[in-house]
DNA sequence: TGGAGCGTAATTTTT
DNA sequence: TTACGCTCCA
């Protein structure tokens, strides 16, 4: 009993006050308002936690993220504070398999259903398009798209977005999204949107389905809820119905989804939905130094749509946040990897640093400064291992085995690798399917009765014969079907052939399959292949970002959030590019530009650099930059304002980690006012300026045009009269008295140095205004 | 059937 | 600039 009441105890002793409100709330709604780097994480767990020790069953609590990664981590640190597992743990979409799969009929999907990613999708989307006659002029594939997946997280069906159509094009749209449907059912598939719509359905239309599951989950929790869309909120809405125990966290500032469908008016309107729910807001920063923190409250002040929050912090005031303005991209490229290089010289890991932008496109340039440099680096997007074509086939043979519905994936793998049935000929199976509405997996089955398919008839046939040899590997374990498929298929041996003839090793991508297949076998007690198959349609590019992985991080705002490194590179402030220019056309959400800079701010724990350049490369021609007005609305204090139009010398790498911050509060007070200066270097950021941007005389980069080859360093910095007082050099202080140099940063008129005094412990010190000097060896 | 060559269009993308 | 999708040709 001592002992567990010592364990309670202990989940709640380092927390804050409104942390320990939120973690002791029992009963009833409750929402936290959680500003970045305030906790959050910590306090979910320790509710979660809190939650069972005093006397909730773990299997009694669902919890719900949005990514697999976030899922991992709230289970780890769940784990980690002793409760044992059989908490629910999913992201939205995970839980939406996991309930389809045991709604049965009701959720309208058929045991084995396929689960479609955009790509995919985008082929049925295509399909229907062409069912319902509409010409690319009308209605672009991309556009039907995100109208259908729009829809759909708003709960619409077709007849229901037809019904609401104002203009015509929305009328096909509707057209279409039916289509679409139709297609998706006849293949027994679901895109992501379903897993969110059907269950949202079945909760609604069957309440004793729902009263059911609120038995079962009595303490919901939702992470990240800014970022849920209307699916999302009914389904909270609706698992909490009858106890009322749902706990939302989030915060609206960091909401940047909302052109994807998520709706910042649950979180903001939470109050209105949940009246009696009790709000706590978590204000206090833990992550960020204080300048850092400022400028980003700074700018998310002129947000309208929020909720007020005071950020602060006790962390040190920290250096300036650095606004750079260069000639051009390739110089903000060139100088900020060469920033990383010298302050990785200087004693920095590589995964110190992180460099964001808002497209990635903006990606390009850095990575080839970064590669000139020989600096490790990651880019957190993209096209990973699941999406390699190769990966994708061997997927497709899986998943018309599970699912011989599976059009869109037999139609990838019917002549992959080649046997010699051509475009023609499976133009011919799939009108053939359609017209008759069977499956293409029966059409090929007896090909000789397709008209005009000739002599590719039997290679048809024998296609089909191969996946009748293959479907006994259902019946044995996940890993063996993967290398039975391999083998049999005959992609084993063309990525064999490939390699033999020098091509990329794709063999060991897929043999890589294999070895997933066996983790998740180990992993989970019931492994099935329609299960796998799930899981790794469910699996994101998010989840793939490792923030130590040793490597320097691009990546772009929206894949930030969530993440946070001592030292980042925020580029790209200009006008167009962040806030982009889609923003600021009519009814363009500015907002939602300014929270994505927000978040990019706040991930900065000691450093912050922001960039722009008054000219950059933008398909291919350069265009003249105007500044940013985020440049504009978040000036103020703690900011230095440097501009590199002409030669200067680049700032000296700044000391490294131990005991990072120079503390500008140790200072004198009239020391730090100098150290915080209004502005260094211009009066004003040079916003609305395009014409002046373009018309200002040519001005010389620091670095060298032309030819890509390792950039010299930039000339060494002027002459410094403290070259000779390296760390351990000894000096005197007029009061704090003898002192030893544990680092120093030149610059000129503003050296800065770290000095230790005995009994006074650190202090940082700009060595031309203090009253310091260096003591001569044997001198006292 | 498959590849070369041309035209077009170009945010972000938790699942 | 580049990536893709489509057409046309061997």
């Amino acid at each position: 009993m001592q002992s567990h009441d010592s364990q309670t105890a202990a989940l709640l002793a380092d927390l804050n006050e409104p942390q320990r409100q939120a973690v002791q709330h029992r009963d009833g709604p409750l929402l936290v308002i959680a500003g970045p780097g305030s906790g959050k994480t910590r306090v979910i767990t320790r509710r979660a936690a809190y939650l069972v020790h005093t006397g909730v069953p773990a299997r009694n609590i669902l919890a719900i993220t949005f990514t697999n990664k976030a899922a991992d981590e709230m289970k780890r640190r769940i784990e980690a504070l002793g409760v044992a597992h059989g908490m629910w743990v999913y992201t939205f979409h995970a839980l939406g398999v996991r309930l389809l799969r045991e709604f049965g009929p009701l959720g309208g999907v058929q045991h084995g259903f396929t689960i479609y990613d955009e790509a995919d999708a985008l082929k049925v989307v295509k399909e229907a398009l062409e069912i319902c006659k509409v010409s690319d002029a009308v209605l672009k594939p991309d556009d039907a798209r995100a109208k259908i997946s729009d829809a759909k997280s708003k709960l619409l069906t077709p007849p229901q977005l037809l019904e609401r159509a104002e203009r015509f094009e929305h009328e096909t749209a509707a057209r279409v999204y039916e289509a679409y449907q139709q297609l998706l059912q006849q293949r027994n598939a679901v895109d992501f949107d379903d897993l969110l719509m059907r269950v949202a359905f079945v909760l609604r239309d069957h309440p004793d389905v729902t009263a059911r599951l609120n038995v079962r989950f009595r303490y919901v929790l939702i992470d990240e809820y800014q970022d849920t869309n209307h699916a999302q909120y009914l389904i909270a809405r609706h698992l909490s119905h009858d106890h009322g125990n749902i706990c939302a966290t989030g915060d609206p500032d960091q909401s940047i989804y909302a052109w994807r469908g998520a709706d910042i008016r649950n979180i903001l309107e939470f109050e209105r939905d949940y009246p009696s729910a009790k709000v706590v807001r978590l204000e206090q920063n833990y992550r960020s130094v204080g300048h850092v923190l400022a400028i980003a409250s700074r700018l998310i002040q002129r947000n309208r749509r929020r909720k007020h929050k005071d950020l602060w912090t006790r962390n040190p005031t920290g250096e300036p946040v650095q606004v750079w303005k260069f000639v051009d991209g390739r110089d903000e490229a060139e100088h900020i990897a060469q920033t990383i290089a010298d302050n990785h010289q200087a004693g920095r890991p590589w995964s110190d640093f992180a460099i964001f932008y808002r497209i990635n496109a903006v990606s390009r340039g850095l990575e080839e400064a970064l590669r000139d440099r020989e600096i490790p680096y990651k880019i957190a997007r993209g096209v990973e291992f699941y999406n390699r074509k190769e990966i994708r086939d061997v997927l497709a043979y899986l998943r018309v085995l599970v699912n011989p519905a599976d059009n869109v994936a037999l139609e990838r793998i019917i002549n992959t690798p080649a046997r010699g049935i051509g475009k023609t000929s499976i133009a011919r199976l799939m009108t053939c399917a359609r017209e008759t509405g069977r499956p293409l997996r029966d059409i090929a089955r007896t090909a000789a009765e397709v008209p005009g398919l000739g002599a590719a008839a039997k290679r048809v046939r024998a296609f089909s014969d191969l996946l009748d040899r293959l479907q006994p590997v259902l019946e044995t374990t996940v890993s063996e079907a993967v290398s039975t498929v391999l083998a049999q298929s005959g992609l084993e041996k063309a990525l064999q052939e490939e390699r033999d003839t020098g091509g990329e090793d794709r063999l060991a991508n897929v043999q890589e399959l294999v070895t997933a297949a066996i983790r998740y076998e180990e992993e989970v007690d019931e492994p099935t292949l329609a299960d796998f198959l799930s899981r790794i349609s469910l699996t994101s590019d998010q989840d793939a970002v490792d923030e130590n992985a040793g490597c320097v991080l691009l990546m772009t705002l929206h894949a930030a959030k969530g993440l946070e490194f001592p030292v980042v590179f925020l580029v790209g402030l200009e006008q167009g590019l962040l806030p982009h220019e889609r923003s600021l056309a009519p009814g363009g959400q500015i907002e939602e530009e300014r929270r994505l800079c927000f978040v990019g701010i706040t991930r900065a724990c000691e450093r912050l650099f922001i960039s722009h350049a008054l000219e950059r490369m933008i398909r291919g021609r350069p265009l003249p930059r105007p500044a940013s007005q985020f440049l504009h609305e978040f000036d103020g204090d703690g900011l230095a304002w440097q501009d590199f139009q002409t030669n200067q010398p680049r700032p000296p790498p700044w000391r490294y980690r131990e005991g990072f911050v120079p503390l500008v509060e140790d200072l004198p007070p009239e020391e730090a006012a100098r150290l915080v200066p209004k502005r260094r270097l211009r009066a004003e950021p040079d916003f609305e300026s395009c014409e002046e941007a373009a018309a200002e005389p040519r001005t010389t980069s620091q670095f060298p045009r032309g030819r890509r080859k390792p950039a010299p360093l930039p000339p060494p910095p002027a002459t410094n009269p403290y070259a000779d007082w390296g760390p351990g050099t000894l000096v005197q202080h007029e009061r704090y008295g003898v002192g030893q140099v544990l680092w120093i940063r030149p610059a000129p008129g503003q050296t800065r140095a770290g000095l230790k005094f005995a009994g006074l412990g650190e202090k940082t010190l700009i060595l031309e205004l203090a009253p310091v000097r260096k003591l001569e060896r044997g001198s006292r």
